[in-house]
DNA sequence: CCGTATCCCAGCCGATACTG
DNA sequence: CAGTATCGGCTGGGATACGG
């Protein structure tokens, strides 16, 4: 049995690594990742550039994202009030890594296509 | 706009690292190519291997991934017959790159769940 | 041995509306 | 500006049963 099999049964639900995809799978969480990379950023600012994202799935994600430690929130007593959100240092060296995960992905993206395609003339309905 | 974010907006849900984190993100899909990564594996051995998948899920998951070329079913007409499921180069190179984030995630498991406590106590309700 | 067919439910996500 | 409340659709996954 390998070391991430093992991983999984003693931690079941608290396996480390199924924790970190559960957050990274969440459809918008990578993007937002990402967006934090140049500093940080206010709640609107974010919901402008991502488009297509709703404010309850920001919101969402944001608190996920915070509870995990890879995000901080700072309130700025203004009127109206001002959020800030940012990547924490724990945040940071994960989108480094994701970042390697993202360069897999791209450069073999062809691949990948080439074999769905595959796939799917050869499975018919 | 950052390349991640402008992948997004070009191939929209054909962006290649959602295509990845997408697969990586099924429940039992990392567990599947960490128990191929010492060869080819018959159905039913990886089922026991890997306890609590049923056999609908196992036979979903293995089909997403056969169709990413990520892994290969190899067919024996044997009575019964035998299935062998081996990772692909694709899916090898893959498992590498895993191995990285996987390693991030031990490495900074206490971090996380530091953080979500301290979220939980912030946070009561 | 290796699956598929069904039914069911929890959770993600989207749309819309409303508030300090 | 930065959220919460609500409703509703869809899908991933679990349990069970059946077929080649």
């Amino acid at each position: 049995m390998t070391p991430m099999q093992q991983a999984y049964d003693v931690y079941e639900d608290r396996c480390p690594t199924r924790l970190v995809l559960d957050r990274l799978a969440d459809k918008w969480a990578v993007l937002i990742l990402d967006r934090l990379q140049d500093g940080p950023v206010r709640f609107n600012h974010i919901r402008r550039d991502i488009k297509g994202i709703s404010q309850k799935v920001l919101a969402q994600t944001l608190r996920k994202l915070e509870r995990n430690g890879l995000i901080s929130r700072t309130i700025f007593p203004t009127v109206p009030v001002t959020v800030e959100y940012a990547l924490t240092p724990l945040g940071s060296t994960l989108t480094d890594t994701v970042s390697a995960l993202a360069h897999w992905a791209e450069k073999n993206m062809d691949a990948i296509f080439v074999a769905q395609r595959a796939y799917d003339e050869a499975h018919p309905g």
